[in-house]
DNA sequence: AGGCAGGCTTTTA
DNA sequence: TAAAAGCCTGCC
């Protein structure tokens, strides 16, 4: 079906974010994986796309999980190049960038294996676990991908199979995260109901998730916008820009959506 | 109690 | 060789 979109909506920006690890080009396009699903977007036009699934999955699927129903055009607006030249230009720059809703568990466990790695490894141990644990599936051209696979799957690999995603030190995370969600100790749906205070709190308390995993879990897999993942590139930003401060109250409750504008501008070199 | 140093697997540049 | 969307443990 053909989409159109006219509010922010760049494939290689969102891909490049950071925030999503199985999003990869296909020619003329994207292949996007989520849970289960998949879907392959070709622009086809100004502001017109090439989805490659039913009306109904659109609906039900896709525009939920594009965040399509949000104003980013508007949210960027806000920030005043007077006051704040950095996170405007950054806003500027990095337009086309949306913060995806995707699933509590897949971001649970991407952001696990996220730390203290960088983005092609990360994309590397994740793509193995999916192919380790996940169910072989076609998209609608034939090419094989995997599902990411359920907490019971991961759970149920054994220490070989999982020795081969390459995990590290974060393996016993990972299986320790995959046992709680599969026996219920870790319910991502009584979750998504918590305040973002007890949310943190929640995910704190999993084995091998800190602050910085569990903002980003907060933020791109329950969609608490105004959490403010800090790493080392947001850090250095900080300390470069913003000396005196950043004025967290001011953007609020949109402190997570600048950070994705902000973190990506830190990494595209510009200063 | 709360802060800090050191260690940790592997990949990437 | 250093750094990478850090966290845990032990020590003080």
């Amino acid at each position: 079906m053909t989409v159109s979109i006219t509010d922010d909506f760049d494939l290689q920006a969102i891909a490049d974010s950071g925030q999503c690890f199985r999003w990869d080009p296909i020619p003329g396009g994207m292949r996007i994986l989520h849970g289960k699903e998949c879907l392959l977007v070709r622009p086809v036009g100004k502001n017109r796309y090439d989805f490659s699934c039913t009306e109904d999955a659109f609906e039900r699927i896709w525009a939920p999980y594009l965040d399509l129903a949000a104003d980013y055009a508007a949210i960027r607006a806000r920030i005043d190049p007077e006051k704040d030249p950095f996170l405007a230009a950054a806003c500027a720059h990095q337009a086309g960038i949306r913060i995806l809703r995707q699933d509590p568990w897949e971001m649970l466990i991407s952001f696990i294996i996220s730390q203290n790695r960088n983005i092609p490894a990360i994309r590397n141990s994740i793509a193995k676990l999916c192919e380790a644990a996940g169910e072989q599936r076609r998209d609608e051209e034939g090419n094989t991908y995997f599902t990411f696979p359920a907490p019971e799957a991961v759970a149920a690999l054994s220490g070989e199979a999982m020795d081969r995603c390459r995990l590290g030190y974060r393996d016993r995370y990972v299986r320790s995260a995959a046992e709680k969600a599969a026996d219920g100790s870790i319910d991502f749906t009584a979750l998504s109901g918590a305040s973002d205070e007890e949310l943190l709190k929640q995910l704190l308390a999993i084995y091998g998730v800190g602050v910085k995993v569990a903002s980003c879990v907060m933020l791109f897999g329950f969609h608490r916008v105004n959490a403010f993942p800090v790493d080392v590139w947001i850090r250095r930003v900080l300390e470069e820009h913003y000396p005196r401060g950043y004025p967290r109250e001011e953007y609020a409750p949109y402190n997570g959506i600048y950070q994705q504008y902000l973190f990506a501008e830190i990494r595209s070199g510009r200063k």
